[in-house]
DNA sequence: TGATGCTATGCAACGAGTTGCATAGCAAGC
DNA sequence: GCTTGCTATGCAACTCGTTGCATAGCATCA
C-alpha cells in the first residue's frame, strides 16, 4: 500500500472536478501534473482498476462528431480510500535529478563537452523561466477567492511550485558561474 | 537510450572513486543519493549489465573475515558512454510530490484529518531540518579545495541541495499557516 | 485535396523500480 | 550464549512507468 499513489492523485483530481480519462490526462499536463506526472495510458489503466475496486463510477456519454467518453466520479468508497491514505505518513521522496548527475559528470569530460553542457544548462534555464511565467499568470488568474478552502490549498501548492522555480533559477545561475570559470 | 540513467550515475560515482557494489550502495545513501536514489539490488543488477557491455571492469578481491568483494572501475568504453550521454539534452523531470497531493486532498477530509495532516507536515519538516543540517556540516567539512574542478562541481551540486531544503522549509511554514487557519 | 492535429480510448511489449527473502561469517553488547 | 547489526552479494516475483502503435471521425489550414 506504499506505492501506487497515482490512484490518490486521480481521486483528488476527480473530487475537484469529475471527468473522463482524457480530461484527466489533460489536467495532468497542466494543473495536477505540476507535482504528479502521468501519461494517458497510466491513467486509463488505473481508472479501470479503480472502477473494478469500486472507487469510481463511470457513466458512458455518447457524443456526436467525436468518440464516446466515460465520465468518472468518485464513490463513497473512493473517498474513504483517499482519507485513509491522507492519514498515512508521507513517504520520503525518490529524488532523481539528471542535471545534477551531469554536472558532477562534467569533471570527466573535456572543454568542448563542458561548453556543450553550459549551452544545455542555458536552454534548461530558459524552459524554467517559461514555467515560472506560466505559474505566475495562473496565480493571478485562477485564485481570486481567498475564502474557499479548496482554492486556498490549491494556491499554497502553486506557491510551492513558484518557490521551487525561483530557487532553481538562482541555483542554475550559480551552476553556470561555476562551469564558466572552472 | 532516454531512460536508464542509473548507469550514468554509477559511472560518475565510479570515476570519482572506484569501488564495489556494496560501497556504491552506501554512497547512494549519502552523497550521490542526494539527487539519484537506488537500492543495492538495482545497483548489483545494473553493474552486471554494465560489465557485460564492457563499461566497467570487475576485480575479485578476497578478504579474510568477510565475503569477497568485486571492485569495479570504469573502462575507456564506459567513459565514452558517459561523455556521449553528457552531450544529450537533459530530459524534463518526472515530478512526484506526494505531500502536494495530500495538501490538495485535505480539502476533502474533515477537521480531524486536517489536524493529523498538520502533525505529519510538522514531522516531515523536522526531517528536512535534519537533512539541511547534514548538508551544512558536509559543506564545511568536505569542500576545502576551491581549485580542484571535481570538488567545485560536487560543491555546486551540494549548494543546490541546500537551496532546495531552505526553500522547502519556508514553503512548509507557508503550508502550515494555510492549514491552520483554513 | 491533402496534411496536420484534436478528441477519445486502448493493447502489447518492454524496462525500471520495489519488496521479501537468502546466505554467511564476524563483531559488539547484554 | 543470544541477539542484533554490519559487510557483501544475489534471486524471484511483482508492480509501476514508458514507448510504440492502432482506431476513428471531425476541424482547420494551406
Amino acid at each position: 500500500m506504499t506505492g501506487m499513489a497515482l490512484e490518490h492523485a486521480i481521486l483528488v483530481s476527480l473530487l475537484e472536478q469529475p471527468g473522463s480519462g482524457y480530461e484527466l490526462a489533460r489536467r495532468f499536463e497542466r494543473s495536477i501534473g505540476r507535482f504528479w506526472t502521468a501519461t494517458h495510458q497510466q491513467i486509463y489503466r488505473v481508472l479501470k482498476r479503480m472502477e473494478t475496486g469500486g472507487w469510481v463510477l463511470a457513466e458512458e456519454i455518447g457524443q456526436d462528431g467525436r468518440p464516446d467518453k466515460r465520465a468518472y466520479s468518485v464513490t463513497a468508497a473512493g473517498r474513504d480510500a483517499l482519507t485513509g491514505w491522507l492519514r498515512e505518513p508521507v513517504q520520503p521522496e525518490a529524488v532523481r535529478h539528471e542535471l545534477a548527475v551531469k554536472i558532477r559528470g562534467a569533471a570527466f569530460d573535456d572543454d568542448a563537452g563542458r561548453k556543450r553542457l553550459i549551452a544545455e544548462v542555458e536552454r534548461y534555464r530558459a524552459d524554467h523561466v517559461a514555467t515560472l511565467d506560466r505559474y505566475l499568470i495562473s496565480e493571478n488568474r485562477d485564485f481570486p477567492d481567498r475564502t474557499d478552502p479548496g482554492q486556498r490549498l490549491q494556491h499554497v501548492v502553486l506557491r510551492g511550485g513558484i518557490a521551487y522555480e525561483r530557487m532553481l533559477l538562482d541555483w542554475l545561475d550559480d551552476v553556470l558561474g561555476t562551469l564558466r570559470d572552472l
